[in-house]
Formats: structure tokens, C-alpha cells, sequence
DNA sequence: CCCACCGCCGAATTTTATTCGGCGACAAGG
DNA sequence: CCTTGTCGCCGAATAAAATTCGGCGGTGGG
């Protein structure tokens, strides 16, 4: 039922490389008919294995080439102060990833920037100027390597 | 020639929003034609500003649930040992996203793993056998929020 | 004012997705 | 050992979508 035998991660991986390859190529990869690997895609995106479809894009071309990674510490640690400025840093367009950590930082956001400038301007203008932000470090990303294709671990 | 429009912008939109709605919903949404459509997508494709289409996965379907940012330190810092080091980290199935930063730490490792366990399998394993690591901190993870729809900034 | 160019359109064609009836493997029960 | 029910898979038929392409109209240069 919801258990993932070797057709399904492989058609996992593919689509994780090529959300957009037709359903043809896939089965013909596979080995399978196209009915069967429509069938198999549908039942891994309704058991919530697969939960979309996303276009990349190049983040030079959407004018914003300068990537940093903000360390945030906020005060005081309660579930509403953070829910509030999770939604607040979320609703910032600039920003890509938030992951809330454990440790000495308690947030660290993921912000692509047109330049340098802007990224001045959004710490000044928009962190810092939140009271509950009692430190914000920043560190500019000289490079970005994301693995795409999510395979599975040597168990 | 490359200058994005609002129908250009429209089209990067909802193709990172879904990636696999059809060309003729798209069309539909943006007052288009099919045909027009498909030529503005194609050349979004071809001048590299949609880098690709992916499918995005559950991390807890596929037995990962655990979330882990791994903050490390190499030495010495020359091009060659940052490429090799760099290359290492692709190599581990557990690595999502890695960030080569500028400041105090060198790198900074998004993992996914099935436990605990495996977390510490992993730094001991094998990043702490690398004799290039002059230090790692992990900090669990406990939300990861992703901004997978860039918008653009108001200028 | 005329002409050339470019993007857009929509009908025609090709390709693809989707449905569905049936087949064969497997398992449980007689 | 045979029967029977279930389940996943298959492939042909149908529906939908992608893709092509000839032509139209608007725009800018001459």
C-alpha cells in the first residue's frame, strides 16, 4: 500500500531530475506500460510522496545574484514570537529558505539580493528594525550547490 | 531580446507555483494564446531563466525526516582543497543543499537523515574522517520553510 | 506613406494523457 | 489440488494536449 518498491523510487528520481519528461519517456525508462506508470505517479502523489511540481529558475535572470545567509537570535523564545516573525520573514520577497534551528541561533535565513546594497538595506531597514531581533550576523554565499534529486541512503 | 515582461513574469510565477499544469490552463490564466504560450516558455527555457522542472518530495515519506545544518570549517583555504572538499559533500546522499559562505565558517551542509543516529553516523563516519575539517557544529532543524515561489522585488 | 519585421493568433496536425475491459499471478479457503 | 477472489498490469480506444505553421496586425524605420 504505501510501502516504495524500486519502480517507485526510480520514478521518484526521475521526476525529481524532469518534473516535465512525458509520461512515455518515463515508462519506457522503467520498463512498464504508460498506464501502469500513470497509475504509479497518481498513487505516489496522492499517498504524499511526491508533493509537486516546481520550476527552477536562474536567479541571475530574475536580477538577483547576491545570495546571503542571515543568523538570527530572537527574544524572547516563545511559540508566538517566533510564529510572528517566521510569517514576517516569510513575507519578505527576498527571502528563499528559513530554517528554524536548535542551538545558540535560532533562525537562519536564506535571502537572494539584486547586490550588496540591498542586502544592506533589508537588514537595516527591515531585521533590525524588528524588537525582537537581538542579534543578526550575515554571510554572503559564494556558492550554492542544491541536490536536486533526493536519492535513497545505503541502509 | 532577454528584458522579462509581465507576461513573462507571470509565466515563471505560476511554473514555480506548478510546474506541470498545462500549457493551455497557463495560456488560459495569462489571457494568451496556447501557441503564444508555449513560444514565451520556450524561450524563457532557452535564454536560462527556467533552469528546469522538479518534482519535490516528502523528506519523512522517503524515510528522512530528521533535518540537520552542519557548520564547517576547513583549512587550509585554497581553490583546490574547497573544490575537493565541496565535491566529497555532493557525493553524501544525506546532503540537500550546500552553501560555501564567506566569514568565520567555510561551509554550511543542509543533510537529511532517517534518525539521530544516522546524523551521528554521518559526522563521525564521514566528516569527521576528512583531515581538511578543522571543525563541525550541527544544529538540528526543527522548520524548514521554502520560499519556492520567487516573486520580484519592489523596485 | 510604404515597407519590413516581429509577435501573436487559431486551425490543423501530431503527440500525449487517460480510461477501461480483460488477463494472469498470487493467496486463501475448500 | 482445485476454485475463487483480488490486485496490479497491460494495451487498445478515446479524449485531451502539445506543437506546427500560414497569416494577420501593429510598430518602427526609411
Amino acid at each position: 500500500m504505501d510501502v516504495m518498491d524500486d519502480i517507485d523510487s526510480a520514478i521518484v528520481r526521475e521526476l525529481q531530475r524532469d518534473a516535465r519528461q512525458t509520461n512515455r519517456e518515463l515508462a519506457h525508462k522503467l520498463g512498464i506500460a504508460p498506464s501502469t506508470c500513470l497509475e504509479r505517479v497518481r498513487a505516489l502523489r496522492a499517498r504524499g510522496v511526491i508533493t509537486g511540481y516546481r520550476a527552477t529558475v536562474d536567479l541571475g535572470a530574475l536580477n538577483r545574484p547576491v545570495q546571503a545567509l542571515l543568523t538570527i537570535r530572537i527574544r524572547p523564545m516563545n511559540r508566538e514570537v517566533i510564529e510572528r516573525f517566521k510569517a514576517f520573514l516569510v513575507s519578505l520577497p527576498e527571502v528563499l529558505n528559513i530554517y528554524v534551528v536548535a542551538g545558540g541561533d535560532d533562525f537562519l535565513v536564506h535571502v537572494a539580493v539584486p547586490d550588496l546594497d540591498r542586502l544592506h538595506t533589508l537588514l537595516m531597514d527591515s531585521v533590525f528594525k524588528r524588537r525582537e531581533v537581538v542579534d543578526c550576523r550575515s554571510s554572503v554565499i559564494y556558492q550554492h550547490v542544491a541536490n536536486d534529486v533526493i536519492g535513497p541512503l545505503t541502509v
